[in-house]
DNA sequence: ATAAACTAGTTTGTAACACAAACCGATAAA
DNA sequence: TTTATCGGTTTGTGTTACAAACTAGTTTAT
């Protein structure tokens, strides 16, 4: 058996954080790709904080931003990589497997 | 369906902390009570880092604190509250819920 | 007996981070 | 030509995590 420690340290620390992890379960769950203001309203966050959290999930490789323009008008959004979905899918494993204590 | 973000909110922010998980996933899994020097040990943490980390936990009711003196020397020791216990167990769940998509 | 070193923590100063206010560049309306 | 609005980004501030320094006492050495 594994020390708890080990997996959690595994856990990528980008989704410690409620605001993040919240963008990431939202993306992960999303058919299509997620706008900047559609996760304004969702996760209730300001357009700065919500806008460095995105930088910080883009350098982690976590989340792909995409930037266009629909009428003329700057249009951002983001969708979740493979990395990203793994991370996740690591993250809730090894919260389960410390809690159930066999690994 | 609830929306992801409303599940997140529910989780206990003092989770969302790698020593402080670790700190909890320790004693929640403990069958005695655990003293200071295993979890600095276990967990690879500062004296100083592990002492405002327990404070915290403790002012959230997440851990009781228990302290004696063994040989004349100070002897600390934690313990996971029922509280506790049910946070990890719900910040599991909802983590889980929201990935899973069915709430 | 005194000093030096060790034990078991706590307090405090600093560096990193989350957050919202202020800002920016562009379009649209008055 | 202002004035407002949209879609964000940058910047300043308050919080937080962290380790270094400190406290209080015990044991060992001199």
């Amino acid at each position: 058996m594994k020390k708890a420690i080990d997996l959690i340290n595994t856990i990528n620390p980008l989704l410690l954080d409620r605001a993040r992890l919240g963008i990431m379960v939202t993306l992960v769950n999303a058919k299509e790709s997620i706008d900047f203001n559609f996760l304004i309203d969702a996760l209730d966050l300001t357009k700065g904080n919500l806008s460095s959290h995105c930088q910080k999930l883009e350098e982690g490789q976590l989340i792909k931003v995409t930037k266009t323009f629909v009428d003329k008008k700057p249009k951002t959004t983001y969708e979740c990589t493979n990395l990203g979905r793994q991370e996740i899918k690591n993250y809730l494993k090894q919260i389960e497997s410390v809690l159930k204590n066999n690994n």
